[in-house]
DNA sequence: TATGAATGAGAATTCATTCAT
DNA sequence: GATGAATGAATTCTCATTCAT
């Protein structure tokens, strides 16, 4: 008896992120998963009862990456700005590496598939958090602008939305200096 | 594309834009087009020969009136940081209150439909020029950062990204002060 | 504009009761149904939302049509005998000369569609009251045995379903005396 | 067909005979069919070689179990009335104590599985011929109709058929009497 | 020109059967 | 021998496009 594959997961995860990277969340279908992956499309049911639900565990599989990227406990109680820093180059440097995660999470929440179920819901929430506590700290030192937290937060996620996206488009390479850059330009952005 | 009845076009574009912000670019199809547009199927091809070239136009018409809302030839010989001011929140408020065709054009990009015409690559590359135009000038009254004007660029756009995207989902909520704020955390951001 | 034509639910429904008396209820797909009728398979979502739907309109069609067949209110009054022979031999030749529907009935009761709608329930029960009227009267005049109406009407519903059977099937064959002989049978199982 | 372990062809037959009648011949697979009988899908195949084979198999248990009950040598010689009513009484109960048995019958005879094998026509030509042989010795002593056998045997047969699903169906309910008052209705049908 | 019925290619999904364990 | 994961052909259903009215 063969055994359920773990592996095989990850191997349609795989295909289905390239799939999007290339034609976006509208070019993917069973077939071309199935093909990418090197599986049957039979085998895809094996291991998702519908193209729907894939798409979802893929949604939660990604975004619950991205939240284990951005809590770096151990340097929590380091100097707001160098926490801040750590925080978000880990956030820039995972957007730029993961592209395709990235852009199958935005395609996703504007998609037929968005459902931001209560569960992913709370995913999300629990990955703002970490972030604006650090806020939290850093305007009650006074280095920090005393603006609405979601302010600041649009600001650096956009930035590094964009930055990647860029990256990947071929608009803006890196440069040796390119992190100290950018970071430069998302700090003076939220500095008070 | 017979321009039978312009009014005709309006209403096609309107549909698709309101029927990719609900359901993605993956969600539509003519006959849900049609009928959001109180239209007959068979009728969207008297004005557009098929569904891609149907998006193709409207892509090339939402980017036209991107690159309309960011060019204020009027102002363009004040000082920088008015200039600079006036592009940004024209910029913002348009990707606020256009939030459908924003979305429309990232789906866009990421789509099968992706083929950046040299044509629309020309329509991007202009809108950019004027952008650039005042970084560079600026950087010689050494009043903006010094670095890559496309590294500015994203953090402005990337910025009024996802300042749309957070007010369109309900997660920010423009206040009295709201462009004032907003607009001073992008000034930080790029200014030297 | 073409007109959606009553013609087609008809040519569908045929071709759909000719292939269950070939193959069964099990051997239908919508591919043969299409082919059968002449039609695209596209076409048959025109007038039909799913295969479900169109077993279950069909199903409807053909007992109201088994209803309209034995509801003779001519001759209501006339002695029970003549009125009782009259139903029988009508719904004997129904059954006779519309197999196909018969076996789509008993297979359509016996088969994943089985759903039996309060609306087909209904149908039904208004088929058998009128020939439990007959009976009862019968009874009254005390020609007709004294037994529950249901022992009864399965005597002549069993038969009338047997006969048909074995006629298609070629086991019987329809002779002159064929209905004298056996009505003849049926009346003694029934009279008192 | 490895005949492995006795009792698994027994499950298995159950299963189906269970499911068929759920679900009807169209609504079993093979899947289905294994875990309603606690067994591994690809156990079927240790059993029977095909779907097909199960099922023609399940059709030949069956009629013989049928044969079986209604051949009751044992009487043979006893006056007609007392023999003919021992073999419908037999049958009748054996179709209602087994409405699944003849549901499948039925079914799988207008099927695409109907194949009837020269083998399955034996087993049913000699069922039939010991109730012939019945009715014939009755016509010789005047206490049976003249008429074709086939045709009384469409009557004793689709009454029994008829009552069986109808109790099934719980549109009758056996009373004390219910054998009783049954076969004097189908005696009188069938008696000179 | 406007319409929506008709079409069939292609997508999602099911399922009999095979095969590695 | 028993199992259930893997497979791909077949099935249901969708949808861009055509065409009769």
């Amino acid at each position: 008896m063969k055994l359920k594959d773990e592996n095989k997961t990850i191997l349609i995860f795989k295909a289905t992120l390239q799939l999007v990277a290339q034609h976006g969340i509208a070019g993917i279908s069973m077939a071309s998963i199935a093909k990418t992956a090197g599986l049957g499309t039979g085998t895809l049911y094996t291991y998702f009862s519908s193209k729907e639900e894939l798409v979802h565990a893929l949604y939660k599989d990604t975004k619950k990456c991205t939240g284990v990227r951005l809590c770096c406990q151990s340097i929590v109680n380091q100097p707001v700005k160098l926490v801040f820093r750590e925080i978000w180059v880990n956030y820039l440097r995972y957007r730029i590496d993961n592209y395709e995660e990235g852009l199958f999470q935005h395609q996703y929440m504007h998609s037929p598939y968005m459902n931001e179920s209560a569960e992913n819901m709370a995913l999300t929430q629990q990955m703002l958090q970490s972030v604006f506590d650090v806020m939290d700290r850093g305007k009650q030192e006074g280095i920090i602008k005393n603006v609405d937290n979601k302010l600041l937060f649009a600001q650096i996620v956009g930035f590094a939305s964009e930055l990647a996206e860029s990256i990947h488009d071929g608009h803006i390479v890196e440069k040796s200096d390119f992190v100290e850059t950018v970071f430069s330009i998302c700090w003076d952005a939220v500095k008070a």
